[in-house]
RNA sequence: GGGCGAGUGGUGGAAUGGCAGACACGCUGGCUUCAGGUGCCAGUGCGCGCAAGCGUGUGGGGGUUCAAAUCCCCCCUCGCCCACCA
């Protein structure tokens, strides 16, 4: 009796069965040779989940599920990065809980997740609101500090005016905030910071470590950390104490400096301006500068503006005098914010030598052609060549120039090799509401003292205005809170009313979820030791210069630290595309949003699961077609009633007798062990769409088999076990619910990965393609395994391989075993 | 401005030097059905042809090769990253 396939109360049934009988926790201690950590991003919990988080999940969860039944000792959890700007904006606009609107939308997220059959350890929940997890914050901000690389210090700031909050640099995206899109203004601000300067060094080259990552996300890191190899020169300049420092990737170019630049902005301009009389074009040149946005000061369009200060710098290698000059384009967070002009070989010198009509020396000859003439050069010369006018290196190739320079700088102490980065330290205050409070208390006599680890946490205070201001953070407003005595002399003190940037949270929670309960460390170094590496980790490529750079330096803070041991957490990273509706991100007020729980009530959990999965690579962006959560229906949703149907009407094949085999049986088994294989091979390398349409193959040949009349109860037995194996971890519950119906006790996600048998699952013929002059004049079925002799006999045999030939022999005839001839004739 | 990636039927996609379009969706026709839906069967890149077949075809142009969606050069389009980065 055929029975329906009723997916919701199948589904409900073994989601319930799932979690009560705890079917997917982790041991504390695994097995080294066995063990397998997955993890996938923690999702954010603004609302209940989306197709975004659908897809990641479905994605995530086929590959738990693929290494449990690989045999592996599977750890595979989640929790939510819970604290953060959403929870608080819906607190002011609406006047809830920033609390209960997160416990609450966590609540939607699990129960979303507890349907779509995820497989997570529900007893290793990590949530980063809660006391229990943000102590670890203070605790590590704490570490950080004595170890140098916590740090306060007044800086210019981007500031978001409408979340009221500093960014890092991070989360700045061209020139606007990275959450709401308002463009950024710069601030002056003491704010706190982590030293990842430290470590750019190493977040470069341990790159190399992560075999599992792609180049893409290389070159996003890359970028950002942005190292280049050249030299510090110092010049003396006049009315200045000291010399000042450059960076240049050039120093071969030395001799063709010819003026010298300071950013607007930078401290020494004051000193140097003093009594030359210049000190109002100065304030008019700094205001013109400053009523600029950041996009427009470093648009490459714009012309460039520049003052001369009235001062000289000596260029260290020749002696002579150069005008000093401020200019917009030079700037002061980037090197040393001051620079040497070089106009005959850098374009933006060039241009500004221009408009300033300041010398243009060139002392690099191109290897062709003449020495360019300053006077007459339309753009700089940036190309290779030989020194010319360059003193003692006259005559060097600009091969080996940079180096020979460097080293005569260092002989001569004017100079030294030297490496700059575009990465900056990571600014972690924030002057918002809903995050970790930084564990820092500000005494009079005492300065900034570091809250003792014994007062740890410092818990965010409850029922306080969270309303954001310009002036001060929301939790100035918690006198009560903010007033404390300073653990040093116990006065009165004051204590930090920032809190931290989120990305803390998430820079460490995967070593929480090794140790989640424990309430004397983070985590036990132990504990962490027996999961990490991480085996695999999946996420948005939008993380790739936020938390996976920050993570990365982290961990490697924690080795140092003697807590962690691998320089790289996440060896092996997959990234999903986006999911998005007529190529727009999904959004309610675009009403493109696509609902999980519809298509859950509709087709089921593993209908959208394999929706998500047979749409394509997990890498590449999806693009719901426009009828929506319909699509399942026309797609995976009639596929899986096929399965289904199948397995019924297989159900009560039972073992009976010999293995009679006939041609139909044999050719039914070679498929279902050549499936085996490379759905096999599917699997490991994430290609989840071919894999589904090598079992939709089988099915549809099992179908076919059947039509024919085919019965072999075992040949049919193995057939409904494979598809089932080879199906669970993508079709969690049908395959469950079946694997059931034909008399198993214990669950199929906990047997072994089908084997296959090499012999079955060759091919016994191949298809013989004939070309003639590049082109395929005949195609035959031939025995695998030929000799290149026997292959080109049989393909002379063709009567169209012998019209082609027309009676001539081929000049050249190239065989490639196990199936290609191709001739070449006349 | 620099760098990286992509461009294949009506659609999602497959093939990474060796039969282009696997597997699906859609569409067309047929069977089942009172009908609709479901289910099942067949066809489906384009051109000519009743068909067998022939030609043609992976953004455009050129090249390498017996053989190119795949490798190389130029161009176009789209996406992403970096960007007055010294």
């Amino acid at each position: 009796m055929t029975r329906e396939y009723d997916f919701k109360s199948i589904e409900t049934r073994w989601k319930d069965h799932w979690i009560s009988t705890r079917a997917y926790s982790a041991p504390d201690f695994p097995d080294p040779d066995k063990k397998a950590y997955t993890l996938t991003m923690y999702p954010y919990p603004s609302g209940d989940l989306h197709m975004g988080h659908v897809e990641i999940f479905s994605i995530h969860d086929t590959i738990a599920r693929f290494a449990r039944m690989g045999g592996h000792q599977v750890l595979n959890p989640i929790g939510w990065d819970a604290f953060g700007l959403p929870a608080e904006n819906a607190a002011i606009q609406r006047g809830i809980d920033p609390k209960k609107w997160t416990y609450d939308n966590i609540a939607m997220h699990r129960a979303s997740m507890e349907q779509l059959g995820c497989s997570f350890d529900w007893d290793r929940v990590v949530i980063t609101c809660d006391p229990d997890y943000y102590k670890w914050n203070q605790w590590f901000f704490l570490r950080f500090y004595e170890r140098g690389l916590a740090y306060r210090k007044a800086a210019p700031a981007n500031w978001c005016p409408k979340d009221k909050t500093v960014l890092a640099n991070e989360q700045v995206v061209d020139g606007r905030c990275e959450r709401c899109g308002t463009l950024v203004e710069k601030r002056n601000l003491t704010q706190w910071f982590f030293k990842i300067t430290d470590y750019a060094d190493r977040l470069l080259d341990d790159m190399a470590l992560n075999t599992g990552w792609n180049d893409r996300l290389r070159m996003l890191q890359r970028n950002w950390i942005g190292r280049s190899h050249g030299a510090e020169v110092e010049f003396e300049l006049e009315g200045a104490k000291y010399p000042v420092t450059i960076f240049t990737t050039r120093p071969d170019t030395l001799w063709g400096a010819t003026f010298f630049v300071i950013a607007p902005e930078h401290p020494l301009v004051d000193e140097l301006v003093r009594g030359t009389g210049r000190e109002q074009e100065l304030a008019e040149f700094r205001r013109e500068v400053d009523s600029l946005t950041e996009i427009d000061r470093t648009s490459t369009e714009r012309a460039k503006k520049g003052m001369f200060l009235g001062r000289s710098a000596i260029n260290p290698v020749n002696g002579e005098n150069m005008p000093v000059w401020i200019a917009d384009y030079v700037l002061m967070d980037y090197g040393t914010g001051a620079i040497m002009a070089v106009p005959a070989h850098d374009q933006r010198d060039f241009e500004f030598a221009r408009s300033h009509d300041l010398e243009i020396r060139p002392v690099i000859r191109p290897p062709q052609g003449t020495e360019p003439d300053g006077a007459s050069m339309t753009e700089a010369y940036v190309g290779p060549g030989t020194l010319v006018n360059s003193g003692p290196f006259d005559g060097t190739s600009t091969e080996s120039s940079v180096e020979e320079v460097t080293r005569w700088l260092e002989s001569e102490g004017r100079g030294r090799a030297a490496k700059n980065f575009r990465i900056r330290d990571w600014l972690i205050s924030r002057q918002r509401y809903w995050g970790t409070p930084i564990p820092m208390i500000y005494c009079e006599d005492h300065g900034e003292v570091p809250v003792p680890d014994a007062d740890l946490p410092v818990v965010l205070p409850e029922d306080i205005d969270f309303t954001p201001s310009d002036e001060a953070s929301p939790l100035a407003n918690a006198h009560e809170w903010v007033t404390v005595p300073c653990p040093v002399c116990g006065k009165p003190a004051r204590r930090d009313t920032d809190t931290m940037d989120t990305f803390v949270d998430s820079s460490w929670y995967y070593h929480r979820y090794l140790d989640p309960h424990n309430d004397e460390m983070p985590f036990d170094p132990e504990k962490s030791a027996r999961w990490m590496p991480m085996d695999q980790y999946t996420g948005g490529i939008e993380h790739a210069v936020l938390h996976l750079i920050y993570a990365r330096f982290v961990q490697k803070v924690l080795v140092d630290m003697g807590m962690a041991k691998d320089p790289e957490p996440f060896p092996n990273l997959l990234n999903h595309g986006i999911v998005t509706m007529g190529g727009k991100r999904m959004s309610k007020s675009r009403g493109n949003i696509v609902e999980p729980l519809e298509a859950f009530d509709l087709y089921g959990a593993d209908a959208l699961r394999l929706y998500m999965l047979f749409s394509g690579p997990p890498e590449a962006p999806f693009d719901w077609p426009a009828e929506g959560v319909a699509a399942i229906g026309n797609v995976t949703a009639p596929w899986l009633q096929r399965v289904w149907r199948l397995c019924e009407e297989n159900r009560d094949v039972v073992h009976v007798g010999e293995l009679n085999q006939g041609p139909a049986e044999h050719a039914l088994r070679k498929h279902i062990h050549r499936t085996v294989k490379i759905v096999t091979d599917d699997y490991r390398s994430f290609s989840f769409n071919t894999a589904i349409a090598r079992l939709m193959e089988l099915v549809n040949q099992a179908y076919r088999y059947k039509k024919v009349g085919g019965n072999h109860p075992e040949v049919m037995s193995e057939l409904v076990v494979t598809v089932l194996k080879l199906l669970a971890p993508m079709a969690p519950y049908l395959t469950e619910e079946q694997w059931h119906r034909l008399g198993h006790e214990s669950s199929i996600h906990e047997t072994p990965w089908p084997d296959f048998d090499p012999s079955l699952a060759a091919l016994d013929e191949v298809t013989l393609v004939v070309q003639i002059n590049g082109k395929v004049r005949d195609t035959m079925q031939v025995p695998p395994g030929l000799t290149e002799e026997e292959l080109v006999t049989r393909a002379l045999v063709s009567e169209k391989v012998q019209k082609y030939l027309d009676g001539k022999d081929p000049s050249k005839t190239i065989v490639r075993p196990p199936g290609l001839v191709s001739f070449v004739v006349g």
